[in-house]
Parts: C-alpha cells; sequence; structure tokens
DNA sequence: CTTCTGACA
DNA sequence: TGTCAGAA
C-alpha cells in the first residue's frame, strides 16, 4: 500500500494512477504514441511532474469523451501551443494598455485569468 | 513492495 | 486493455 516517495513534484507511476484515474497499462501505451513523455530515474523507473499529471488527466478527459489518440494529440498540441504564446506575450510586455485588441476572444477569458495572478 | 518490458491462454 | 512472467 501507498509507500511512494514523492515529494518536490515528481511522481512515479503508481501515484499518477491514482491522480489520474488511468491505469499504468494506459499511461505507458499513450507514451509509446507520443502523447507523453515522462523523465527516467537511473533505475529506468518513469517520472512524472505536475505538467505530465495534468497533460494525462486531459488526455483522460478526451479519451472519456470518445475521442481516438489522434485527435487527442492534436488537441492537447494545439492547447499547449497556444499557452506558449500566452506566455511569450505576457513576458515580452506585449499587453501593455490595448489587451483585448491584441487577442481573439476565443481565448480572452483564459488570457485573463492567467494574468490576474501577475 | 513498486516498476519495467515483452507477450498473449 | 488486462494480466502474467522474470528481472531490477
Amino acid at each position: 500500500m501507498a509507500a511512494y516517495t514523492s515529494l518536490k513534484g515528481i511522481y512515479p507511476i503508481g501515484m499518477v494512477e491514482e491522480k489520474t484515474g488511468l491505469t499504468s497499462r494506459q499511461i505507458r501505451y499513450y507514451e509509446n504514441m507520443g502523447l507523453i513523455s515522462p523523465i527516467r530515474t537511473q533505475g529506468k523507473q518513469r517520472r512524472y511532474t505536475e505538467k505530465d499529471v495534468i497533460r494525462l488527466t486531459r488526455i483522460k478527459y478526451l479519451k472519456d469523451n470518445g475521442f481516438d489518440l489522434k485527435s487527442i494529440r492534436e488537441k492537447i498540441e494545439l492547447l499547449e501551443k497556444s499557452t506558449k504564446d500566452l506566455d511569450l506575450m505576457i513576458n515580452s510586455g506585449a499587453t501593455q494598455g490595448r489587451l483585448t485588441s491584441l487577442y481573439p476572444v476565443s481565448n480572452r477569458a483564459l488570457l485573463m485569468k492567467l494574468l490576474e495572478k501577475n
């Protein structure tokens, strides 16, 4: 029973199973399919970061809603790309003053939420 | 005890 | 996808 050593934000596959609701079998399978890339310890065990867990949670959500791995991979790709673009904009100071006119309506809500934190 | 890879009654 | 084996 749960004798994990998980501190510092990275978790072994067993804990990821509990956090995401996915089986270790599925998690490893998704890795082979290129949907996730956890780091490995010297003993070759997988270690998942908080971001990896979030990513897997999204994968499970899409999977539960009937999407095939191909569709899931595309959606995750788009989501992470837009998030990356947002960070770039925010950190480059491009949002000074005219935020609403610089970003598309579809992602404005997310952007505003991100800005509230800073 | 947990995780890893490979394989399939 | 589940599950079992054999090793780490």
